[in-house]
Parts: structure tokens; sequence; C-alpha cells
DNA sequence: AACGCGGGGGA
DNA sequence: TCCCCAGCGTT
């Protein structure tokens, strides 16, 4: 069968499928631009059970542009704690104060624009353009990489970036004219329910037909892709310092990991150093002040993509008189720990302090 | 091109 | 418990 074909077949196939099968969700209610948009940051990284409660508390807090722009950070990464990757939403901010400056508070209606803004890749731009401006341009997430690979028997790594452009050549040529909306998410969709990672559901998925994978029965091997190196160990102390009803904590730097969220105050031990001494050190040069570990209140094992936290919290005593408190480092009640945006591993501390009130 | 960046779900 | 899921920015 020929190219043309193909295109035709897939096309008709997977916008009647989609049509018949896509699920209710929240964001496709919706022709909001903006709602959209938000949807799509918060669904890079994060599946969509996840991510619905996250979006409906968001579009109620924020429900347009101009209120995002206007906010407290604080407030916005209040609403996104546990999601993760927080430079997502930092961004997502700042991009809603150049549209607000910029674009006369309307989300740009061309590919050129919507790049332009922090936080927005080819997949984001491409979804956002497509689902709300009904722009027929392709996006490209991790469930058309897998899908298209499948389909098309394509054996290149698709965590090399240079093979990025072969997929979005693809997907772009695949649209059926004027019907991009539908189409990216058929694929997304596909990819997401039937097109799975592993067993896909090859037996009731609508594009079986043309699948060069199935036909070959290779649909288990692609995509191919690099395997990634395991989360490095990492030893953490943290300190809990009391004074009456309230405890220390101090919100981290503005760039690099958790940027700007609070945390129970400490740092990574250092070679040949005891957890005591790196935890005494990490006060005195970030805080100023001299502590005094009693004992070990909890431990905490925390894992990320790239990192194992396992970290100790100590109780302490505070032999300096005064702690300097500022923007970035407070006193708080313990009922008060809910009104501050935690990493999930500190988090884990406060669940425990829950206790103690 | 390589690396940093979180957290949750399913087998 | 182990293994899997990946867009964007920075360097």
């Amino acid at each position: 069968m020929n190219k043309l074909a193909i295109r035709e077949e897939v096309g008709q196939k997977l916008l009647e499928w989609y049509e018949a099968n896509k699920r209710d969700l929240p964001w496709r209610r919706t022709r909001d631009p903006y709602a959209i948009w938000v949807s799509e940051v918060m669904l890079q990284q994060t599946r969509v059970e996840t991510v619905i409660p996250y979006w409906e508390r968001f579009l109620e807090r924020f429900p347009t542009i101009e209120a995002l722009a206007d906010a407290p950070e604080s407030d916005v990464l209040k609403l996104w704690e546990g999601l993760g990757y927080y430079s997502r939403v930092r961004n997502l901010q700042k991009a809603a104060q150049v549209v607000k400056e910029r674009h006369h508070g309307i989300v740009p209606d061309t590919l050129d624009e919507m790049r332009a803004l922090p936080g927005v890749g080819p997949y984001t731009a491409g979804a956002v353009q497509s689902i709300a401006y009904d722009l027929d341009v392709p996006a490209v997430d991790g469930n058309v990489f897998r899908v298209l690979s499948r389909l098309f028997l394509i054996e290149e790594d698709i965590m090399k970036p240079k093979t990025r452009k072969t997929f979005e050549d693809l997907a772009e040529f695949l649209i059926p004219s004027g019907r991009a909306a539908s189409f990216n998410q058929a694929l997304m969709e596909l990819g997401a329910r039937i097109c799975i990672p592993k067993n896909p559901r090859c037996g009731t998925c609508p594009v079986q037909g043309p699948c060069k994978a199935y036909a070959e029965g290779v649909q288990e091997e692609l995509p191919v892709k690099e395997k990634k190196k395991p989360p490095r160990p990492v030893d953490m102390t943290a300190a809990l310092v009391r004074s009456g009803d309230a405890v220390l904590i101090r919100r981290r730097p503005d760039t690099g990991l958790l940027a700007g969220l609070w945390e129970f105050p400490g740092g990574e031990r250092m070679e040949g150093e005891t957890l005591e001494d790196s935890l005494v050190t990490h006060l005195r040069e970030s805080l100023g002040i001299t502590v005094q570990p009693l004992h070990l209140f909890a431990q905490v094992e925390h894992t990320f993509s790239h990192l194992h936290w396992n970290m100790r919290v100590f109780e302490c005593d505070l032999l300096t008189g005064e702690v300097r408190v500022s923007e970035d480092v407070r006193w708080v009640a313990l009922h008060d720990l809910e009104t501050y945006a935690f990493p999930v591993a500190h988090q884990k501390i406060v669940k425990q302090l829950g206790g103690l009130i």
C-alpha cells in the first residue's frame, strides 16, 4: 500500500475511533486556550487521573491569564504542590505575565509566538495551537512517539534529539486537513489506552490493519529507547528546630531542585562527614545559627528520577539566642505548615509532626 | 548532545 | 518491590 493510502486509512480510522471512545475530560469541555494550555503543562509528565483534581483547583483559583499573572508565586506553588517539576508552573506564570503585558492577555495564535514563551516547547505549542486554535500542526508527546514507532516500525532511538524531526514530519503528514485537534488527541488517546508500553491491546486497536510492528510481531520491542541511569544515592540531613508551638522552615533557592519550595533546613552530607556535623555546618552557613542535634526524629526515603535521598531528621536545640527571620526563613506554628508548599520528601516529615499536635 | 528536573502507577 | 512513564531549559 502506498503512503497516501496509509495516511488516508490511519486518519479515518483514528478519527472515527476517537469520536466513539474519547474520555470525558474536563479540559475537553472548554475552548479556552488558557485552560487548555494549563492542562497541557500539567499533563507533560503526569497522568490524566492525577491531573484532573489539580486542574480543577488551579482553574478555580486562577480562572484567567491575568489572575495567574498577578498571583503571588507562593500561591501558585501551593496549588502545584505534589505535582513535581515545579519549574513548569514557575515558567507558566512567567509566560502568563508576558501574555498579559505583550499580547493583551490573549494566548497568541501562532506557533512561533507561542514557542517564544517560557516553558513552551514544540509539544506544548503544537498541542495548544491545534486543540485551541485548530491549526494543522503536530503535537508529538511520548504517546505519539510510541504509536508512530510501532505503526511505521521506526527503530530510531526516540531519546535522541535528531529523531524528533522524523516523528514531527510524519505526524504532520498524517493530519487529515482541518482535523488536527481531534487527530492529535486521537494519537495520544490511542497511546494512553490501547497502544500502551507493555502488553498493548492490539486486539481492539483501530489501526491494527496498517500497523507494521503488529504485522512483524515486534510491537513490544518498540519504541527503541536508551536506558537511563539509576538514581544517585544521597545522604541528606534536616533539622527539626522547635520554639514553643513553632518550627523553623526555610525557602529553597529560586533555581535548581525543588526551586522556591519550603523545607526543614539541612542539606547533603559531604564525604567523610558525620550526619550531625553536616547538619550543624549547613545551619551555620545557611542560617547563621548554631544547633545541637539531640536525637533522630525521623528517617525519610525519597526517590527522584535522578536522585535517591536517604534523609535523617534530627530534633535540635537552638544554641544561638536568636534566628534572623526573613522572607525565606520563618517560625511557623505546626497547624500553619499546611499553608506552605513542601516537596513530598518534606511532607513526609510534616506528616510525622502531625502526631505532636 | 548531555544533563537536571518529581512524582505516581502498575506488574 | 521493582520497573516504567518524558517535555523543556540549561550548559
